[in-house]
This record gives structure tokens, sequence and C-alpha cells, in this order.
DNA sequence: AACTAATACGTAGCGTGCTACATTTTAGTT
DNA sequence: AACTAAAATGTAGCACGCTACGTATTAGTT
């Protein structure tokens, strides 16, 4: 009996998983999970100290998820967080020595990770898969995180 | 700077979100979790009654997930486990009547959201999309769920 | 019959996502 | 200057994934 077993929603999720599942395997050795070294990877692109807004908003994160993921980077010694002097409402992401040590690393494994996704497919499935994924995106309405910092987004 | 934002891993974790999300929203007046509607909905086209093992076969999740999706289930008085006589160790989940009063409501609601994923996709387009997710997944060593069941998945 | 394997499920504990509410600080109004 | 509104983050609590380990029952071996 087909149900479910190959409906897209249930493809979604497996090869949400299994993506987050590989990148994890591919960081074992920094200890650090796929959404941990996502931001790490981002920090390293970005020279002045990003504040947890910014990832929720590159990221398209409510802020309690930010919170937990910066506070697991913090208690491993990747980052600091440290209040804007300017702003005491925010603070402030200071990428410590380890993190830095990561950098190089982390932009290779993301970079390999995204092409193993669709190794196999044509450059013309490539593209397209991005668009239909983006419009599929659309088709339900969006993300609203995404949708709260759009008008911002002002670069 | 174009880092993350467009890359496929982020683009399949925000389409897995808004897809469970337009479920979870569809399923409000039912009380009932995206995740909770799709096992009422294969609940729906069993007449056996199925053992938490024929879950996770079906969905490749592990048995805890499956434990604790069943335990809420259960507690909103959707379904009823009781021990199998015959194999002590097994459950068999029993669909009770207020399960099956959503039966009919289920199954349009998961047809639906498949529809809206895919809505303004041309044939083809929604052909190649779910071989590409497939084959995406193979491409990221599938799942390890899967994998355990695969061999006694004889139907 | 007793011992070992395998099977089915339970429990503990964690990461990552969310909403809802609370707190602190800044900005804007009067 | 005081009052209100907005902004940034914190905290609580939940759902849903997972791994790792524990327990009970069955099956298979000797």
């Amino acid at each position: 009996m087909i149900f479910l077993k190959y409906h897209y929603g249930h493809l979604l999720r497996i090869l949400h998983w299994c993506t987050d599942q590989a990148m994890t395997n591919a960081l074992e050795t920094m200890e650090l999970t796929a959404a941990q070294g996502h931001i790490m990877g981002y920090l390293a692109h970005r020279k002045e100290a990003p504040c947890p807004r910014d990832i929720e908003a590159e990221f398209q994160l409510s802020h309690p998820t930010v919170s937990g993921l910066l506070s697991r980077l913090e208690q491993k010694g990747f980052i600091e967080l440290r209040t804007d002097p300017d702003d005491r409402r925010c603070k402030r992401i200071y990428v410590l020595s380890k993190g830095i040590e990561c950098h190089e690393l982390m932009h290779q494994i993301i970079l390999e990770n995204e092409e193993r996704i669709v190794s196999g497919f044509t450059p013309e499935e490539q593209e397209l898969f991005g668009v239909l994924l983006q419009k599929a995106i659309t088709n339900m309405g969006g993300n609203p995180c995404h949708r709260r910092h759009k008008e911002e987004d002002n670069e």
C-alpha cells in the first residue's frame, strides 16, 4: 500500500535529516554539530562582531534557538559573548582562537556537503533543484522568521 | 555576502519546517501535530492493529521517537496501546472512536498538503522533484533506520 | 532444561526547532 | 523629566528527532 512512503513531506524530512547527519559526522572531530558548524562558518566571514540578531536573520531562526546554539558554542570555547557597551541590550559575538582555527576546514566541509547533495545531478538539474525548493517554500507560505526580518534585510 | 542563504541545506531546513508547520496548522482543530497526524493517517489504512515497529518501518523513525508520538496520541485519546497476548514483547495499536472520526479529514489534509508543496510545478517538474529528492537522499547515504528495516521490507 | 541471541519496547539525556512571557535597555513623546 | 513603545535578549516549557543503555520476552542452541 502506497501511503506516505514516497511523498514529498516524507522525502523532505529524510533528506533534511541525513544532510544534517552528514554535516554532523564531518564536523565530529571538531566537536561541533551541523547547526553549530554553520554558525561558525558564517562568523568566519564577518570581520565585525555580529549580534545574535544577525544570526537570526541570516539563518531565519527564532531567538531562543540562536540563544541556545550560541550558549553551547561559548561553553565549548569557540566564541565569547560580550555586552555591547554602546547598546547594552545587544550582545556581540567574538570568535576565539579555537573558533578561528576551524574556519578553513569549516568552509571546506560546508562546500563539500553542498556538492554532495546534488552530486550526479546535471547542471540543469542542480539549478532547477534550487529553484523548485524555493518555489515550494513560497507555496507553503515561507518562513515567518524570514518574513519578520525581510523588511530590514538591506544588503 | 552570499554564504548559506540560498544553499540546499538551508533551503531544505526551511522547506521541511514550513511544510511541517502548514500541516500542524491544518490539523490544529483536531489537536494533532504534523507527525501525529501522519501516524493517524497511516493507521486509517490498516485494518489489523499494527505494532510500534510497523510505524518505525513506515516512517523510518527511531523507536524512542515513535514511542513518544504514540504516548501522546494515547494520552489524547486517539489510540490505545495493548500488549499483544501472543507475543508479550509487542504492543498493538488500537484506534479509538476519536481516532476513527478524524480519518476522513486526515486523508484529505495530507493530500492537500502534498499538492500544495508542488503547486505551480509542471507535471514534469513534480515528477523530477521527487526523483531528485530521492537521488539526493541516496547521495547523502540514506537513512540508517531505513537501511535497518530494508531487508525485512517485503511488500 | 539451561544458556545465549535476538527482539520489542522503555527510559534517560541531549540538540534543535518553536511559542509565550519576562526583563533590560534604548528611543520617542508629551 | 516622566511615560510609553520598541528592541534585544533571557527563560520556561514543549515537540520531535537522535543515541545509548536497560528490561522483558521469545527464539534458538547445546
